[in-house]
DNA sequence: TTAGTTAGTTCATTGACCTGACGAAGTGGA
DNA sequence: TCCACTTCGTCAGGTCAATGAACTAACTAA
């Protein structure tokens, strides 16, 4: 039997409709309540309840009378997530940096704090070190302002095996790192009590499928079926159904860099041979295009990567070689999920055309029975995507369930 | 903005209460209506209330009390879809047969047909003629046993490509019979008008899906993100999340047999070289092992060539070739989805362990990061799983939308 | 025969949304 | 300035469906 489908009940309308409108404004930005009802096909009365419920809350804010845009009748008042409403910190670590952010029910980022660090081989206990005195600033950032902090949410490039309890998986395999079933929540956790906020919020996810949801909800929220390629050093994939990454139990947002692509192909830092990430990854572009990645930053290092790229040849040599490569590990993968949409992001999307067009070009021949292709687009984030995806996912319990933070709250 | 979600009223509580009693009775057998209160957590009353509503619309059948199952105390009155209730039509159709079956609310089969016919060749129109008397045998036999046909599902070996109407796709290329574009849905509506039919719904999808849709709903009703491997001479695979088939809306259900994995392979009857088909089709499994695919009828050929595949060392030779390619081209797919679980059906599913054991055997070596195997499962309905779940994409529309239903029925 | 148990129904109650009418707050023309 | 006209939001009464408690029905066991 399916999980014990709900019926639904008037206590589940209200909740349903609450949650509907919430989500409407954080996601539609400022809204009138007319335009609620119209787009939910709910009455003006009803809106009316349902936000007075949610005014109450502090979870939304009423502007007040807009600025004449109507023609002719009394203007609208505008309705926006509470500029006092609660917040999530969104964490993300790689090879070369720590970042954080702190981000609003609207999904807007209100702060953002960046470190480069060298982090290979730091084990799980140290890398919270380094996250620590930047996940201390953001919650000071975030008591100064005077809202509260819902949790934190970490996206981490590796590996996640889900446990018992489905929403805080475990970290499993962590390959740049060397790390096996790392305990990163409890180091976490530690971190948080020594901060003066213990048994906070956290929850842990794959970078590729953190960022995912970042880059769907603010450029294709209507997606269907759709595809998400990214990662930072290594690369990543997640498939988004309706919106929603779908990680997986097993492997939770993959191990894609790692598939095997050439059974005697070179070594790759995982311990196999021939993995994408050997011809695919931005490692194995520097290195084929005549640039170690050395003296690259990594905001600046995608344009000029890209141009390197392009203009020398042993660049377009390069760039030809992971063209193949990516396609012969999507030909398979894009032949059944056939997505209505594959969104490259993370380092490899920084890229641009200098990627895209060449794996373009290549992709229709490893999919068959294709009348017209499928269309492959950049992410338009850039590189913090991953934390501000963990963070949503944060924000959005409370988005999508705000009858429970409003209970826990105010009792 | 998604597609302007609906605010519940209590028009659509009721509606949406219905359905979900309807779906329990029909998927869990005869149920008393206790038992359904404690399911969807509604009360006796309103259960009661819902169930009278369907036992006037005849979708819904009152046993009578059970016989004393119950430990002291009233016996429960049992439930169960109506025996008179509406019925669908599920067709199939590949290279050697032509098939049908009548199937009910419950997803039980009434009725089923089969001929062999040699289809290779055929157009769309000379295919529905191949199906038109079984289809006439199928329709009359509903009118003589007094029982509505609400449609006709049609499960084709094709790739299937959405129009504007997501739910009335096209036949864009069936590779095996050389079509392209062609209009099955057109040909099938004029059988059924000259058939006495006119107007009835048709709806076509590929094979994969729909047998993914039968074989999930029988077996696996609770899988989250799954993939079903299938197929009857080709090898189809289609992503099923919830337990809805998702065959995308260019491929529609896959052309996973036509993944090009040896760019100087052999020559394929599709066009293209080194197909996955050519090294773990049915038919490249048969030429290697020596048995060309003659004198085995379809229902014992799987058996036989079995014995045939494991006996003999052609035989393990061929099966561990096609488990090497199936591998291959399964393991980007299996690195991303993740599914929690994956089905072989099809002719291949129908060879079983002979080849789940060597795939299984092979496909850890083919997705990095796993520390526990994905578990691979064999189909366990056989050959009419294909006609079945396009039968049940019918009936499922009357299930998921009984109120539409009813008021269709009855004004 | 009687107590105990479980199934299903009846009916008043409650909660949430709907309908229709109204006041509020603007615009534009006479 | 005044008055139609339009749109926004609120209020009061009405409707619909689920709820909860009491009640009848049916059967078991002592």
């Amino acid at each position: 039997m399916r999980e014990a489908e709900r019926g639904a009940g008037a206590a589940g309308m209200r909740r349903h409709n609450l949650a509907l409108v919430l989500r409407l404004i954080t996601e539609s930005g400022p809204v009138s309540r007319v335009e609620l009802a119209g787009r939910t096909g709910l009455t003006k009365a009803t809106v009316s309840s349902l936000v007075s419920e949610l005014l109450e809350a502090m979870l939304v804010h009423d502007i007040g009378p807009a600025g004449g845009t109507t023609a002719g009748g009394r203007p609208a008042t505008l309705l926006e997530p509470a500029p006092l409403g609660p917040l999530a910190v969104g964490l993300q670590f790689d090879l070369d940096h720590v970042a954080g952010c702190l981000v609003d029910l609207g999904g807007r980022v209100r702060a953002r704090e960046l470190r480069r660090v060298h982090a290979a081989g730091l084990g799980p206990r140290e890398l919270v070190g380094a996250l620590r005195p930047l996940l201390g600033r953001l919650l000071t950032a975030a008591v100064d302002a005077g809202r509260l902090v819902a949790g934190v949410g970490v996206a981490a490039p590796a590996v996640m095996a889900a446990t018992e309890d489905a929403d805080d998986p475990l970290l499993a395999w962590a390959p740049q790192f060397g790390w096996r079933d790392a305990d990163l929540h409890a180091a976490l956790s530690g971190a948080l009590t020594a901060l003066g906020a213990p048994g906070m919020a956290v929850r842990i996810g794959n970078d590729a499928a953190c960022a995912a949801r970042a880059e769907f909800r603010a450029g294709h929220p209507d997606a269907g079926l759709a595809l998400y390629l990214g990662g930072e050093s290594e690369i990543g994939a997640c498939v988004v159904a309706d919106g929603v990454p779908r990680p997986g139990v097993r492997l939770g947002g993959s191990a894609f860099g790692h598939v095997p692509l050439r059974p005697r192909g070179a070594r790759c830092p995982c311990g196999a041979r021939g993995c994408l990430d050997s011809y695919a990854g931005r490692a194995a572009l520097l290195t084929a295009a005549g640039r170690p990645d050395q003296g690259l930053t990594r905001m600046t290092g995608g344009a000029r990567l890209s141009t390197a790229l392009t203009s020398t040849e042993a660049g377009q040599r390069a760039v030809a070689a992971a063209a193949d490569a990516l396609g012969e590990a999507l030909g398979p993968l894009l032949a059944v999920l056939d997505p209505d949409l594959v969104v490259l992001g993370g380092r490899l999307g920084g890229l641009g055309d200098a990627v895209l067009e060449p794996l373009r070009r290549r992709l229709s021949g490893f999919v068959p029975g294709l009348a017209e292709p499928i269309p492959l687009r950049a992410a338009t984030l850039g590189p913090d995507a991953a934390m501000r995806g963990a963070a949503l996912a944060i924000v959005g319990q409370i988005v999508a369930e705000p009858l429970a933070w409003i209970t826990e709250m105010f009792g």
